[in-house]
DNA sequence: ACAATAACCGATAAAAGATTCGGTATCCAT
DNA sequence: ATGGATACCGAATCTTTTATCGGTTATTGT
């Protein structure tokens, strides 16, 4: 019998961060757009690993959260195009480091990665 | 009938991330331990929210992935510390900087979030 | 007319993540 | 010896997020 549902602290920083653009999808979406990958259907060529849905649902939060906006043309072929708000551009010099971060310790993570699958 | 079940992409700095430090608890914990919290009750009573259980499974994946170290001494109270590695403090930056933003964008944020519920 | 492309949406299934509960073990103070 | 504090862990279950499938609508090129 549950009883207790914890409810979101949005008194921290942290959390906060993590409930705008802390998804799965979500910072890679960012980056495909400052990339210049600013259609639905473009961002999912350049990101084939996520499935066209789940682009559209990450996209749909966030331009409910303010971070992209959307414009559509109607010209062949029915053009969309979401592009960063100045919010969505003050989250790039995050993205950017942990971006960084991953990188420079790719090889560590991997490598610790491999020992836990090795274990199991 | 489901077929496909997507892989994880660990060549993009930002997955890498997020693998290590993308949890709904990582980052506290890791802010915790920063701040002085070292030990697993104490942590719990820095950040109430979450449960002790929670952070003990974090712990230990933020151990396995290297990102902290435990000590333990048989005193008492039975000590057992934890301690962020190098890796882990090679976060704290990246930290920080999420943390500034939510804070600064925290009202407008929270805006948002009563529009959203608003429709609900 | 027909195939192809684009955007988008609803329903549902599955996977991932978080939470609760109930344990174990140890040590100290009363 | 009893109760409280600490550090754990296993298992069940709930919640949230992500994935799949199967559509709709509209427009262009052939």
């Amino acid at each position: 019998m549950y009883t207790k549902k914890i409810e979101e602290d949005l008194d921290c920083g942290l959390r906060i961060g993590f409930k705008i653009f802390g998804g799965k999808w979500k910072m890679c979406i960012l980056d495909a757009i400052n990339n210049g990958f600013t259609r639905p259907a473009e961002i999912y060529r350049s990101m084939p690993d996520a499935t066209l849905r789940v682009i559209e649902m990450q996209l749909a939060e966030l331009l409910s959260f303010g971070v992209v906006d959307k414009y559509s043309e109607d010209v062949y072929p029915k053009k969309t195009e979401y592009r960063l708000t100045n919010l969505g551009k003050s989250i790039l010099p995050i993205l950017s480091q942990i971006d960084k971060w991953g990188t420079e310790h790719s090889a560590f993570v991997k490598e610790k990665l491999q020992e836990l699958d090795e274990v199991q």
